[in-house]
Formats: C-alpha cells, structure tokens, sequence
DNA sequence: TAGTCTAAGATAGTGACGCTATCCAGAGCC
DNA sequence: GGCTCTGGATAGCGTCACTATCTTAGACTA
C-alpha cells in the first residue's frame, strides 16, 4: 500500500502520516526502491489508534510515543508494558511534583485501605494521587479524602471491569491496544456518564429552589 | 488592595490578571482614580478558582469565561446555572458532532436505564455520550456500551456522594464553586483512583504470565 | 515641590504544540 | 517524454496561554 492510500483508508493526511512517521509514532513503510516505500495492515491500524487516542483523549504526541516505545519492547510482560503505557497516558498537572509528606501519607493511606496491595510503592500516580489530595484540602471544598472510602469500593469494580474486558486470547499488541484504548476511551465514557448523573442528582436537589 | 498585592496572595503574575480581566475572567477592580484600582477578597477568590481549574483541570479559557458569565446570572437556579457550567466544562472531542440515530438512540436507553429522568432531552451531553459510543463500536474494544449496565449504579452513587456534598447553607456563588470544582478535581481524583485500580488488577490477571 | 515609583491600559511578542505546505530529486506509469 | 507520485528535508502556520514593553497619569517620598 502506498502513502496515498494509506492516508485514504484513514482519513490522516499525507503531511500527517510523514510527520508522525518523522516523530516515531509509525514505522517507516518498508522501503521497494529509492523513492517507494510499502505500508501495511499493521500501518492502518496504528494510525486508526493514534487518531482515537488524540481526537477522543487529547493525548499529546510526546505521550504517544511513548505509548509506542512501551508497546515495542518485547522483552516486558503485558503488566509491566501497560504499567508504562499508564505512566505515559498520566496527565500531567501542573501541581506541585512533590508533595508534601502528610499528603503523600493520606495517599497511601488510600491505595492501603482500597487493597490495592500490587500497585508498586514506587508508583508516579501515587504522588499524583496526593497532588490532587493537596488541591482538594487546599480548595475548600467539603470532600474529605480519607472519607472518600466511598468512591473506592466503586472505583475498584469499574477498574476490574474494564481489566476483565482484556481478551487474552489475543496477541501481545492487540492486548495492549485494549487496554489504552479502555484506559482513555471508557475514561471518557465514565466522564461523560458522570457528567449526566451530576445534572440528574443536582436537578433532584435544586431544581426549582434557587 | 492593589495588583501587585493581589499578584503576591494568589502568586498569579501581574501580567496574567491583567490578561484574565482583559479575557473577561474577572472583573476589573473598583476604580479609585484614573491610574489606580482597588481589588478585594472576591478577586483573590476567584483567581484561585481560575488556577485550580486550569492547573488541575486543564479548562481553556474560554471555557472559564463561559463559566463565569454562567456564574454571573442570577435570574436562574442553582440547577441551570450548574447546567450551564457543565456545558462550559464538556471537553470538546473531535469526533462528529451530530452522531448517527443509532448510537444517539443508544445512549438515550443508557440514560434512561440508569434511571436519570430529570436529564434534559437536548441535553449537549447526550450527544457526547453517542460519539464516545461510535468510538467504542469502531475501534475493536470488546465493551459493549448496552452492557456497560456495570457501570451505571456505580456512577450513579460516585454523582450522587459528589452533589450531596455541596453545602447548601451557602450562597449561590459559594455554591457553584464547589459544584465546580468537584466536578473538575475530584474528577481528577476519580481518574486517578481508577489508574492505580488498573495497575492493580493488571497486576493480578497479567503479571508474571507476558 | 521635585523626583521616583507604580498603576492601568494598549499593543506586540513569545514559546509550545500539532500540524501543513513547499521544495527537491528520483522513480513509475501512459 | 511528460505527468504524477514518492520519501525526505525544511520551513511555515494557526491556536493557545501567556509575557513583555510602552505610555502616561497619578501617588507616595524626601
């Protein structure tokens, strides 16, 4: 296949495919002669994925690299490359990267209470986690987080669904592509499921009461 | 107070309150002479708002404005004006605006499913839910959007905990801003809960096994 | 009261990001 | 033989969220 018609069948443009080629994002074509390169299946699909990964999660082209140097390395097992994908799918808020001991604490405290037991104590969302405690204390907001015990139960069994979901039937990329597809693309869904809920609850609550 | 003082509490520069009250982010201050400005405890206040929103949750300014002028109309009730706010808050996907009949009509079931009657039938956010819907069909992940039934009490009861913490003994603004801000940060924080819950159950089906 | 400082307001510039457009030289097709 | 298309290189563009500079009037300081 060629770059046109590589382009045609997912909708990137030309300059797009070349400059994602140019980022690391997609392999070069195979090259047939001097000027003539041959795109694959393989080819279209990652594109496909990229694009949902962007148009549906904003997920910034440094991260997609990242994602795709993560997903090559053969040598890691599907945990371990999916640990990597979520460091590199990880927002990054622009709080404090180092938080405070007593934060930090009450995040752990969290993952603790959660039996969350096999997140590694080294984890990057741990202090993400706490970075977001210390906006929520510091915001005035009611929401205390160690109360939050309420969301964990139901955060966990959003989580094993969507884990549930893998089909392990598949090759070790087609795994990887369910998984940071659910990680952003049910992301999205959960968000936007939220979002309905919240205008249901508040109109039961306020609705009509000024 | 003076903007250099204002500058100093919030550590927001000069520069960017000048910009945000240019942008119509916050109102200029009580004017005392030609040159000379007085801004007080609601400008402080506010600017703190706009920086956790923007630090946390990444809102464009744009969409902060649309949430200040929604924050500024006291004809309406609590319920519209959170409405409004959340309409301002919806992340804009680039995926079709105007999904198909289909999968409109299959996020209207969902929504009815889930029990919430009292979300507007135009609501934008419907719209929203069936173009993440088109995504998941399109794009090979095995959850099927009928059966993610899973989800629905769940995120219910995560809405419902977050609207029932609103402090209604306050005043309206006191109110929108905390209805807000959980719907920003503690989204934030339900996302990252659900990260450290997917390295968790990764780990327990995936690891050790590649 | 002279001199310095700071304010508000206007306008222009900056840096990151994600493309997009142009140019080039060679190969393929008709 | 002329047109199209290719990969590769390089430069440009549009948006966003600031940031810096300039001007001039008023305020404070000695």
């Amino acid at each position: 296949m060629r770059i046109s018609e590589l382009s045609e069948s997912t909708g990137v443009s030309v300059a797009t495919i070349k400059y994602y080629v140019r980022e690391g994002l997609l392999s070069p074509g195979r090259k047939l002669a001097e000027r003539l390169a041959d795109y694959d299946d393989q080819h279209v699909r990652r594109l496909r994925l990229l694009r949902v990964l962007r148009d549906v999660g904003a997920v910034p082209v440094g991260a997609l690299k990242a994602l795709v140097e993560a997903t090559q390395d053969r040598r890691t097992t599907i945990h371990d490359m999916f640990g990597e994908a979520c460091d590199a799918l990880r927002v990054e808020t622009a709080v404090p990267a180092t938080p405070d001991e007593h934060t930090r604490e009450l995040a752990d405290r969290i993952v603790e209470r959660a039996g969350w037991d096999q997140v590694r104590p080294d984890a990057p969302e741990r202090d993400q986690l706490a970075a977001i405690i210390r906006v929520i204390l510091d915001s005035g907001l009611r929401t205390d987080p160690e109360g939050a015990a309420t969301y964990l139960p139901l955060v966990d069994a959003i989580a094993a669904y969507e884990i549930d979901q893998v089909d392990d039937s598949q090759d070790r990329e087609t795994m990887m592509e369910q998984m940071v597809l659910g990680q952003v693309v049910l992301g999205e869904f959960l968000l936007s499921l939220r979002r309905l809920a919240h205008e249901h609850h508040s109109a039961l609550r306020f609705d009509g009461r000024g």
